[in-house]
DNA sequence: CTCATATGAATGAACG
DNA sequence: CGTTCATTCATATGAG
């Protein structure tokens, strides 16, 4: 914080109108927009980031088309983790039964447990859905074939995606040609912290730019 | 965009203080030059546009030096997965805006992608479909005119040097308590591209975000 | 430092 | 189409 001067109670206050303001939200949902989606896309192109990880790993960054400033900005994927109270209300809550962690479900549990801690409904989402499945998988060795190999071989599974899918759809848009390459995707090494972002949602919910860290 | 936040009430002006009026600015301007970046960098990568050739492999394979040159070969894998090249292809599809998978569309960009990899019209719906579905609730759970906070406590956002004009690269988030998070999102139905996204380019000195307009 | 395990997150496929 | 399941990826953490 730069100056603690600026208190809520300062007189030191702009007037906008409503037109002003108007003007301003559309900006900014201009650029979040376009942030949003140019991150969304770079990190869909980028693949898995997985391409070339050997940038971080052998240091080979001898890439010349990485402007500069933002060539670090990866690295910044931080996964969240429950604090222990967090924890103990989700376990609480996936042992009462409530197997249907709908969505409604999700934002009531999301701003209670937001009182613990840093949360977000993804976060909450995630983690049921990896409960109730890691906590089948620990069931399924489980029943059955006690003396005969359990180790099943699902090697050939692929055929079955010949599914008879129904593809209802009407044609609307026959133009699709060459025109895909010379769009407007965006690639780099660049790594935001993912289109999802959170904590600060000022005056006009703006993604969270710290994370895109100090460079700005 | 969170709608209550900036438009609550419905008086003539809004009074922000100095501080939020800073900060305000620092977010639009980190906005900016993000913008700006990522269209740069887009821009010199597609002009090179010759990295990838088929890495993404699983843990199991140690040996990266694969150039299959049209088959990118992925080992009996259950589950089908793109290849960056498909990828790219599907992203850019995807973003083009045809939004609507016709039949005949995946068609095409199923025969188009058999060139880059094994796929079929299944994987290429598929992934259409949970590309939308996914793509879509990403920006679902801020859209609500319900009141928001206005006491939206806009001091601990982001204590950083925001710096719009130069790209300090300094460490990225040491801000970082005990678990980072991420998630909800921007979220911001506001379409840009019409004429009065971008009109005042006043108070904040802007970029001319109009650019970026008819490119998504 | 390397390997092993736990777990948050990503995503293809299936279901209703 | 929206939601849910199942599998996989990647990273944080601890042991050797």
């Amino acid at each position: 914080m730069e100056e603690g001067a600026a208190e809520e109670g300062d007189v030191c206050a702009k007037v906008m109108t409503d037109e002003q303001m108007e003007v301003l939200r559309k900006q900014i949902a201009a650029y979040a927009t376009i942030c949003e989606q140019l991150v969304e896309m770079h990190r869909a192109i980028a693949a898995q980031q997985d391409w070339l990880s050997g940038m971080r790993l052998g240091s080979l960054c001898s890439d010349p088309l990485m402007a500069p400033g933002v060539a670090e900005l990866s690295s910044s994927r931080q996964r969240w983790t429950p604090t222990p109270t967090q924890l103990q209300i989700l376990e609480t809550i996936f042992y009462e039964g409530n197997g249907t962690p709908s969505k409604q479900k999700i934002k009531e549990i999301t701003s209670e447990l937001t009182q613990h801690g840093q949360i977000s409904e993804t976060n909450v989402y995630n983690w049921f859905q990896n409960r109730r499945a890691r906590s089948k998988r620990k069931k399924q060795p489980a029943a059955g074939p006690n003396a005969a190999e359990s180790e099943a071989e699902v090697e050939s599974l692929n055929e079955k995606k010949a599914k008879a899918e129904t593809f209802a759809h009407g044609d609307l848009s026959p133009t699709l040609d060459e025109g895909r390459f010379q769009s407007p995707d965006i690639s780099s090494e660049l790594r935001f912290g993912d289109p999802e972002s959170n904590g600060s949602q000022g005056m006009f919910a703006l993604g969270d730019i710290s994370k895109y860290g100090d460079a700005f």
